[in-house]
DNA sequence: ACGCATTTGTTCGTATGTATT
DNA sequence: TAATACATACGAACAAATGCG
């Protein structure tokens, strides 16, 4: 019979709590809350591997099936990246697969050109009532706020096709600048990663159709009234907390928004 | 050793074909795909339970383990649904949790009141080029077009939200009639296929903001040139075979559509 | 170039727990 | 209560991919 990984077994929580919601969680799950926590607590870093399957199996003093199913609906979520061989990998927003998975704009014509990034502004300030109130914030906490054009090449020229106003925590992203986002190579979702230590896990986004204000008309270079694609996502770090708030305004004359339902 | 499932062992296979992409499968991907074909040819109805996991083991000659591996690929499909206890079924579109599984429009104050139908049209044609092109139809070849209103009840008033403009093959749909979709009570897709054996599996959807025509602003109620979000859907039945074309006009005033990435 | 060790992937078998009827 | 079906957990063995000596 195995020691208890945690501080109950599984039998034990059972007949310990008769009130709660999760009243029962098996023994494989115990194990993921784990090593969920492991990877909020930082223990292993993006792009790292962590210990393998028999190893965690022996420190938890459970079988290597029990640690695997663990580590299955792990991958599942899109926390960690299984490779044969090599061993199981902390994900990471830097991947060639994954190196854009919240982007779903994608051109017409199926041409993946990647698009430019033109930096508009990035700046402290107190929150807005409604950035704070989505991000969890205190009333006149400080929030970050990124705007930025993507551009893409268009028989020759570049044209601007979203516009992001993107509202982040200030306590978490200390000295975040222009600078230090003009000068960074590759996603955002990765510098935030590698340089804040914060990972976007998983995102809820609400789309809309409006008109173009005077203001965005002007960014990305339609008429006023336009027809634009509104995207507001809400994007989550562990433990279901909001950490990015953000409105993307896209110009689908060329482009459009892809979804796969199953 | 357990007996080989289909012709072949995995090894045999493995060995046998020196050029084709998949030249190994693994056990329960075998299985995996032999359930899809019985599920293809309707030998278990939407709804309706398959035989046990113990059950197909002995069938397949192999371990329940393996079986209860495809089962699990399946049911992530959303091709199957587990219910502990009491068995395995056939996926359904008319299920509660999935009742409207591919309908991603909300009511921004949350609430899920259901959507009215009101039913515009229902006329056999012969597909326009678009059409036959997304449906892989034979040029002139039939099709069946509907066209219907969904909308919602908004201080009192019935308005209209999405205009569905659907398309499909005239050759699966023999004997579909304005009468017929009339009289349906539930989800379309559950009428498809209960009635006509075309089950939706799958569906890739491009989103983009476009402005009202005069015809979609009068039947949306809209002002002309107003902001539209349309969803044109392709959906695929099994084998990834397209089977519906489907644009819809959502009008995203007091609703939106909700998308969650992973 | 080859083989070996490591790690995940597949498959089997068995036992027991939980939910449903 | 008993029977049935899925869910969890264990253990063992071999296959396939990778990397290193």
């Amino acid at each position: 019979m195995p020691a208890d990984p945690a501080t109950a077994s599984p039998h034990a929580a059972a007949a310990g709590s008769a009130e709660t919601a999760p009243a029962f969680s098996p023994l494989y799950r115990q194990i993921k809350a784990l090593l969920v926590r492991s990877l909020e607590a930082g223990d292993w870093a993006p792009g790292e591997a962590i210990p393998s399957e028999l190893e965690l199996a022996a420190r938890f003093r459970v079988s290597q099936g029990t640690v695997r199913k663990a580590i299955d609906e792990m991958a599942a979520d899109n926390l960690l990246v299984r490779r044969q061989g090599k061993g199981t990998f902390v994900a990471t927003h830097a991947e060639a697969q994954t190196q854009y998975r919240f982007l779903r704009l994608t051109a017409d014509d199926g041409s993946a050109a990647p698009l430019q990034r033109r930096l508009l502004d990035c700046r402290r300030m107190r929150a807005p009532a409604e950035v704070a109130r989505a991000l969890a914030l205190e009333r006149g906490e400080a929030a970050v706020q990124i705007r930025r054009l993507l551009l893409a090449a268009e028989g020759g020229r570049l044209q601007p096709v979203v516009f992001d106003d993107v509202w982040l925590p200030g306590s978490l992203f200390r000295g975040l600048s222009a600078e230090r986002l003009e000068s960074w190579r590759g996603p955002m979702y990765r510098m935030f990663e590698a340089e804040f230590s914060v990972r976007m896990i998983r995102a809820e986004e609400k789309l809309r159709a409006v008109a173009a204000n005077a203001d965005d008309a002007a960014l990305l270079d339609v008429a006023p009234g336009a027809p634009l694609l509104s995207v507001e996502r809400l994007s989550f770090t562990y433990g279901d907390r909001p950490v990015e708030l953000r409105r993307g305004l896209y110009h689908t004359a060329h482009h459009h928004y892809r979804n796969e339902l199953g």
